[in-house]
DNA sequence: GTTATTTTTTAGCCTAGACTAAAAAATAGT
DNA sequence: ACTATTTTTTAGTCTAGGCTAAAAAATAAC
């Protein structure tokens, strides 16, 4: 059993890992966590010890299997507790976030087992992130950032980078949610912004805005 | 906001004055979570500095208003995610004390607020005890132990004291439930045994097992 | 009403997980 | 290649929440 702050970590490696490959450094994992970097290294020392993850002095850390499974279980009850939020309880998308934070730390595997079964097994939780199986299995989705498209492409709303409270009101404002279809206007090569369609409306959008947006492309 | 740990207190501290009046001793405490009397002394006078209970040395703690309140709410929240866990999920009633334990310290009046409607606002949780509301007030019952009844009397099982899987197996197996009645046929003042009619079934029972069962005397 | 026993508190120590400040290694700049 | 800068680690400190052992208060036993 690992304890509250163990699992934290592990999961803040495993998200960091997905995004940039090879080893994680101290300090990527000290600002993901919110801490200080001499902190990130006891932890990350302690975990090397247990084999969750392999670390070279200086160099950073990686994730061992152990580790990645440790990490799947907890995405996955995380994302699992978000559509029970979303789907049973009624909440909206941008307020579930903060508690599946906790709620992912329950321990129980039959929970999540029942959990699972009474949801319908969903393959994707609220914000459009794949939710893995048992096993630790992901299903891989082709997508792309909105910033990733050109003038004329289009894409269906996927999911979202950042989930913020306030970008995801913002998205809301402008009726973006997740299957939306988005069209590409036009593109501003010098800062990146777009012009986008979305139903029936036409606006700006900055080139952080466009970054944080997943779309699949048909 | 207050730690787990001192969430724990509160909660046991709040369910022994149920049961005996007067301030709680520090050995009663410590006995009933698990650790030494030095750790509760700690405990309680930390939680005195907090006004979440008044402690007199030597004498015991008593929670105030404000301590009520909180382990009301937790109290709340257990029974309800118990109520969550059996009717939603289908969970045994001897299987989801210990699940119920970690979430009762998830933390968001929004999340408990839903909860309770998607439930149907229950006002018993699945071993018969009252869920408080969103105020703290309790129904009482007027319930008592199946020990207390005499010959020819009977009564409807509404809850256990003792809630161990050990126990609500044996209750299981008896086909004793929330709702069943029980008829007692003989009394033997000697060592407080029974025999007692469940359906159509006459069987012993030990003063052990009548001691932690909850009857509803009509 | 002393003395013995139990209960409770205090004092001092331990571990997890944070922190700061300083040292050491790696990387960048010239 | 040598210095300057950044990154990472180490060393030492702090707090929460445990513990043991000893002291102090309350209670029980004569």
């Amino acid at each position: 059993m690992y304890s509250l702050a163990e699992e934290n970590y592990i999961k803040a490696i495993f998200h960091l890992q997905q995004t940039k490959s090879g080893a994680v450094s101290t300090n990527a994992i000290a600002d993901s966590m919110d801490t200080k970097a001499s902190s990130a290294t006891d932890m990350v020392q302690k975990l090397a010890d247990k084999k969750v993850l392999s670390y070279v002095k200086y160099k950073g850390a990686q994730l061992t299997e152990k580790g990645k499974k440790i990490a799947t279980r907890i995405v996955r009850k995380h994302r699992l507790w978000e559509v029970f939020l979303v789907d049973k309880l009624g909440f909206h998308w941008d307020e579930v976030h903060e508690i599946a934070e906790q709620l992912e730390h329950i321990h129980s595997t039959e929970l999540i087992k029942r959990l699972d079964t009474f949801l319908g097994s969903p393959a994707f939780d609220p914000h459009g992130d794949p939710i893995p199986d048992e096993h630790g299995n992901f299903i891989k989705t082709e997508k792309k950032l909105l910033s990733q498209l050109n003038k004329s492409q289009s894409g269906v709303c996927v999911g979202v980078k950042e989930s913020s409270p306030e970008y995801l009101q913002y998205l809301d404002k402008k009726r973006i949610s997740i299957g939306t279809k988005i069209n590409v206007l036009g593109k501003e090569f010098f800062d990146g912004s777009m012009v986008i369609e979305v139903g029936r409306d036409q606006f700006f959008v900055s080139k952080k805005i466009a970054d944080n947006l997943y779309v699949q492309t048909t």
